[in-house]
DNA sequence: ACCGAGAATGTAAACGGTTACATCGGCAAT
DNA sequence: ATTGCCGATGTAACCGTTTACATTCTCGGT
């Protein structure tokens, strides 16, 4: 082990209450003393223990991220802004995915009791009341691209449901009047209102609406990639595909690409997410952009003045906009006049 | 706060002791005695208190990985291994992203003492005496893709030289002889170790070797991006141009196309890490694969072989093997006789 | 020379668990 | 009835800090 406090006390021949002082600038020590601790705690090696130190002070510098998978750019670039801006305030992260099992994610929350400060979910598809029923219910939570029933948490939302309006809304510009969806997973709230906000587009523009327009996916490059061979196979063939993430198009692109049809002369594609990839595609993918990382460090803010506040912390639910990016993907504005793309 | 150990004892009518035994199945505790201790701890939702437990018992479940960023998939991939380990052995995961800069390195592992059982180091520039001079000379470590210098360390790496000589090999012999390198970032060991492969190979089979064809890259979409606009711009165009990670192939492919030049027919392109996606992109990138994932997993695995054993437990370094993955990306055998390509 | 204030330092009680050791019954063997 | 043993439980020390409070030191003011 270690050298502890008590070791560094008795070598510098003080209390261990000055090194504390010391070692958290709290109260007055003298200079030449202060320089004697330190040089023996270099000496010694000695670095404070971060549990004893956070049982007494009952904080961790720590916080965790709950999520379901760590599958794909999306989470990476997420974590990339939780990261940054816990790392700028000095915390600590802690990761934990729950491949989505029930008991798994209980004894997960459990587990979280005296190691972190507070606590990012991001599991699409827990519900609230497991929340609840398994965590210190004064530890500080922020719900993100969660179902929120109810407003006994915080939260931040991606606008799935503006963001799929205005997609198919800028498709029907074009002239679509056939566009087929690639869902995600029925459990997934984003999936969900990603799929309302199709829906709804579609019934306000009279676009045509059919059943099997509406193929089945799970937000994995496979599943765009069998969609993909199924619409080229369809007989009312679609003039558009809107897949509901970008992984989904790029599959999907693979096989229309496979099958000899032509983005976007022959079909038009778009995704949604924006990750960094989508914009190197070729053609380069029409997206419905949320910036990502963006989303993370937001989160990692409120929950941190969420932490700091401790008391009187006013709870609030945030949506975040979406930007739709125009590349070379669905054809129209998206090409240059010189026939170049957007980067 | 949450329920104390404490107040569990009393509301049941036993001693601390008791309640702990129970908790930690250590001990006999009769029947009836541990059925109403369970109950009460659930009546009043008691959850050990991590940071208590781990001060004495000296050990926190915790493992942390300290990684340079967490750009892009490759990142995310190891990640993945490593948690589905570490998550499956009841460990929970650090992550601590250092931005590569020296002092913050030093205070990050510094931090680890008390939160920590062990570390994986996954930065390619740290190097071993920072390491050794910050760390509790105790806790376990493993090295991730870092330069090993001298045995001090368990460590793991990818067979980086030689998947770089197999990739040239193979480039040869699809036929070409002036075969174009897109380095990563000088101080990256992982990107001086596929450079070295790239060298020995073109100086093995008598390649064209001239400085311009070593261009300039740090892994990125971008540098990858550039590095393709400059190639199409050379007047002694190479015929084949093997990136040294996924990402800058794929911004390289994007430039390539947007300068009309066809790959695999004009230009050959290849790229390593054999990244998710790159299966996807059209045409299917012929890359080095490294199973990222599995890799992580595997550090994980000797990482808490090692914080098992504590004592007497051997050092190693371990190289695992990479393999050449033939996709449409450089023509020849890529291709499918029926012009379709593989998956 | 003495007093009092404030700076510098020390003492010891927490924090919430684990665990070595002591204690206490009950029961089988003698 | 006594002994010995073992299962069940309690007591208290300890892990490495922080911090309220007590104590000592240093000086300037009188």
């Amino acid at each position: 082990m270690s050298a502890t406090i008590k070791e560094v006390a008795r070598e510098a021949e003080v209390s261990v209450a000055t090194v504390s002082r010391v070692f958290n600038d709290k109260g007055p020590v003298r200079t030449e003393t202060r320089r004697r601790i330190l040089e023996v705690a270099e000496r010694l090696r000695y670095t404070p223990h971060g549990a004893a130190r956070s049982l007494i002070t009952n904080e961790t510098h720590t916080v965790s991220v709950l999520l379901p998978d760590l599958h794909g750019e999306f989470f990476s670039e997420v974590m990339r802004g939780i990261d940054s801006t816990a790392h700028g305030s000095g915390y600590h992260l802690l990761v934990a995915s729950s491949h989505n099992d029930r008991a798994e994610i209980k004894a997960l929350l459990r587990a979280m009791r005296g190691r972190v400060d507070g606590l990012i979910v991001m599991s699409p598809d827990v519900d609230a009341h497991t929340l609840e029923a398994n965590l210190p219910e004064t530890l500080p939570i922020l719900l993100l691209n969660c179902l929120v029933d109810g407003t006994s948490f915080d939260s931040i939302n991606v606008d799935n449901h503006g963001g799929a309006l205005a997609m198919v809304r800028h498709l029907a510009g074009l002239g679509h009047r056939r566009i087929a969806l690639i869902k995600g997973a029925a459990e997934n709230y984003d999936a969900r209102e990603r799929l309302r906000g199709y829906r709804d587009a579609v019934a306000a523009l009279g676009l045509d609406a059919a059943p099997e327009l509406e193929i089945d996916g799970d937000f994995s490059e496979e599943a765009g990639y069998r969609a993909g061979r199924h619409i080229v196979a369809m007989v009312g063939r679609p003039t558009a595909v809107f897949a509901t993430n970008d992984a989904m198009a790029i599959g999907c692109l693979y096989a229309l690409r496979e099958a000899g049809v032509r983005v976007p002369e022959d079909l038009a594609l778009a995704g949604f997410d924006d990750i960094p990839i989508a914009r190197y595609m070729t053609p380069p993918l029409t997206s419905v952009s949320v910036s990502i990382a963006k989303l993370g460090a937001r989160a990692m803010e409120r929950l941190l003045s969420s932490v700091k506040a401790r008391n009187a912390h006013q709870r609030r639910h945030e949506t975040l906009p979406t930007e739709l990016v125009v590349r070379g993907s669905c054809g129209g504005a998206g090409n240059r006049s010189d026939g170049s793309w957007n980067l």
